[in-house]
RNA sequence: GGCCCGUUGGUCAAGCGGUCUAAGACACCGCCCUUUCACGGCGGUUACAGGGGUUCGAAUCCCCUACGGGUCACCA
C-alpha cells in the first residue's frame, strides 16, 4: 500500500464516545500497521457546543487508550494548526475561488424565511430542501440586502443534474442523485466554515490518503465529493464504518448505559481490554484468536475485514475480555486501580499504611480471578474488612449447626492464635491440621471456616481471606458468628 | 416521507457460487477439575429475514417485500 496517512478529527462537544474511539482505533491500527502517520484534528467550527474542557477529554482518553498520534494537536507536526478554529484563512480563501468560479454563492435567507420555505414544502407535502431563492441574485440585490444589514451564508451550488459516486472501501460503490442534494451551506453567516467544506479542505491541505469514519457520514460524502471536484483536489479513499448499537439496536445513547469512554475508565475497565473488545465490534481477525494486545492488532488489522452491518455492544462480552486482562495484569497494577472504589465505598481512607497495603494485597490476589471489572472489588470488600459477619442465607446458617463445628471451630482458633505467621502457605497447612486432628473429612472443616468468617457458602481462596483478614479479625468473626446463632465455643 | 446503508444462532461474527448436514468467541446448559465459588478443560442447545428469479448448483449473484439503522441543520 502507498504511504498512509490517516486522521481522527472529533468535534470537543462532549467527552470521547465509544464510537469515536473505536473510529480513532481503526485509523490509528491502519496506520502503524502500514508504517504511515495518524492525524488528530480539532473540528470546532460549532463555536456554541466546542469546549476546551471537552477537547482535553477527548485527547486524554484517546491517550488512556494508548491510542497515539504522529501529528495534530498536542504534538504539533508540518500542517500546524490543527484546531480548524484556527486555520479559517483557509477556508476563506477556497470559498473565495468557489464564489468567483461561480460555483457557490451568496444567500442572504434569514433563519426565519428558511423555517417558513421548509414549512412551505412540507405542507404541500413535499420534502423540505433549499428552494434556491439567492441562487441567482444580481449585484443590485446582493447590495439592496446588504443594506438592509443582513448577513449572507455561502452557499455551494449543487449541479441539477447528474450523481456523485462514493467509491468506499468497506461499502462498494454508493451513488446519490443530486437533485437530492440542495445547496448546502459551507461558510455560515459569522464566516465560520460549516463541517462539510472544513473537512474537505483540511483533509486535503494535510494530505489524507484514507478517511474511515462512522457511517453516519455517508450520506455526507457526496456534499463533499462535489466541493473535492469543483475545487480540483484529488479525493481521499473513503471506508465507512457501520455504527454501535445499543441492545435494543437503536444508536448507542445513554440509555443504554455508559457511552463514554471515562465511564468505562472509572468503573474500572482496563484500557486493553476495551481496545479488544471495540476493535472486534466491526472486525474480525483470521484466526479463532481473539485476544489480542495493541500490537498484535497492528500486525493484523486491515480494511477488508471490517463488517458491514451494525454492531450490537455486549456488555458481557466486554466484560469477559475485562476479565480476561484482570487476570493476566500485574497485582500492584491491580491494587492501585481497587483502591479508588475502595475509598468511594468507604473502606479505606485516603492514606494507607504498610497493614492497611498489605491487606489489600492479600484481597486482590484474592479475587483478582474472580472480577471481571474493577468495580466488583467493592462487592467483595465485605468478606475482608470489619469484623462482623452477615449469613446470606438459611443454608448458610444450617452449615454452623452442624454437629463437628464446634470441635473443628475450636481447634481453627486454637491454633490461628498459636504465635505462628498468618501467610497462605501457613493457613493451608493449619488448616490441614485441623481436618487430621479433628478426623473430619475436608468439607467439614472448610466449609464451616468459610462460613464462620464470611456468612457465605463461595467465595474467594480461604487462605487468602484468612491471611488477609489477620488473626485478630478472624477471632473477632468467628466468635461473633457463633454468638448470632448461640453457639458456645 | 425522499435518499442511502444493512439483515447468518440471544450477541459479536467467519463465509466472497460447489469442500456448508454453516467456523470461532461471548452468553446459556451439562460434565470434568477444584474439599467452595471462580479459572481452566470437554461436550451440548440455538442461525443463513421472507418471496421470486439466474445457475447443473446459492448463505454467497439479481429483483421485490418486510424489518432495522443512518441522513436530509448557519451540528459535526
Amino acid at each position: 500500500m502507498q504511504n498512509v496517512r490517516v486522521r481522527f478529527a472529533p468535534s470537543p462537544t462532549g467527552p470521547l464516545h465509544i464510537g469515536g474511539a473505536r473510529s480513532a482505533l481503526f485509523n490509528f491500527l491502519l496506520a502503524r500497521r502500514f508504517g504511515g502517520q495518524f492525524i488528530v484534528r480539532i473540528e470546532d467550527t460549532d463555536l456554541e457546543r466546542s469546549s476546551l474542557e471537552s477537547e482535553k477529554n477527548i485527547l486524554d482518553s484517546l491517550e488512556w487508550l494508548g491510542i497515539t498520534w504522529d501529528e495534530g494537536i498536542r504534538v504539533g507536526g508540518p500542517h500546524a494548526p490543527y484546531r480548524q478554529t484556527e486555520r479559517l484563512s483557509i477556508y476563506t480563501e477556497a470559498a473565495e475561488k468557489l464564489l468567483a468560479s461561480g460555483q457557490a454563492y451568496r444567500c442572504y435567507c434569514s433563519e426565519e424565511e428558511l423555517e417558513a420555505q421548509r414549512q412551505a414544502f412540507i405542507d404541500k407535502g413535499e420534502m423540505p430542501r433549499y428552494a434556491g431563492n439567492c441562487r441567482c441574485l444580481s449585484l443590485e440585490d446582493e447590495a439592496r440586502y446588504q443594506a438592509e444589514g443582513r448577513k449572507p451564508v455561502i452557499r455551494f451550488r449543487v449541479p441539477d443534474e447528474g450523481a456523485v459516486t462514493v467509491d468506499d472501501l468497506v461499502r462498494g460503490q454508493v451513488s446519490f442523485d443530486c437533485a437530492g442534494i440542495g445547496d448546502f451551506i459551507i461558510v455560515k453567516s459569522d464566516g465560520i466554515p460549516t463541517y462539510n467544506f472544513a473537512v474537505v479542505l483540511d483533509d486535503a491541505s494535510m494530505d489524507i490518503t484514507h478517511v474511515i469514519r462512522g457511517e453516519e457520514h455517508l450520506s455526507n460524502t457526496p456534499r463533499q465529493l462535489l466541493i473535492y471536484d469543483a475545487l480540483g483536489i484529488s479525493r481521499p479513499k473513503f471506508a465507512h464504518v457501520s455504527l454501535i448499537l445499543g441492545k435494543d439496536r437503536t444508536k448507542m445513547s445513554k440509555r443504554h448505559g455508559s457511552t463514554s469512554v471515562v465511564a468505562y475508565q472509572s468503573q474500572g475497565y482496563l484500557p486493553e481490554a476495551l481496545v479488544n473488545f471495540l476493535v472486534l465490534l466491526g472486525w474480525s481477525p483470521e484466526g479463532e484468536e481473539e485476544i489480542f494486545t495493541l500490537d498484535e492488532l497492528i500486525s493484523r488489522f486491515s480494511l477488508d475485514r471490517v463488517a458491514k452491518n451494525p454492531a450490537v455492544f455486549d456488555s458481557d462480552k466486554l466484560n469477559y475480555i475485562n476479565g480476561v486482562y484482570i487476570r493476566k495484569a500485574e497485582i500492584d497494577r491491580l491494587i492501585e486501580l481497587a483502591l479508588p472504589h475502595l475509598r468511594e465505598a468507604g473502606y479505606i481512607g485516603e492514606e494507607l499504611d504498610d497493614q492497611q497495603m498489605q491487606k489489600v494485597r492479600w484481597m486482590m490476589q484474592a479475587v483478582q480471578e474472580k472480577i471481571s471489572s474493577m468495580g466488583q472489588v467493592a462487592d467483595f470488600a465485605p468478606l475482608f474488612f470489619g469484623d462482623e459477619v452477615t449469613f446470606e442465607s438459611d443454608e448458610a446458617k444450617a452449615v454452623l449447626a452442624e454437629e463437628q463445628v464446634p470441635v473443628v471451630l475450636n481447634a481453627f482458633l486454637q491454633k490461628i492464635t498459636d504465635g505462628r505467621a498468618i501467610e497462605p502457605d501457613s493457613v493451608k497447612a493449619l488448616l490441614k491440621e485441623v481436618t487430621k486432628e479433628t478426623k473430619q473429612g475436608g468439607k467439614k472443616v472448610f466449609m464451616p471456616v468459610r462460613v464462620a468468617l464470611t456468612g457465605q457458602q463461595h467465595g474467594p481462596d480461604l487462605n487468602y481471606i484468612v491471611t488477609a483478614l489477620g488473626q485478630e479479625s478472624v477471632v473477632a468473626r468467628v466468635r461473633h458468628s457463633a454468638a448470632q446463632l448461640g453457639l458456645s465455643l
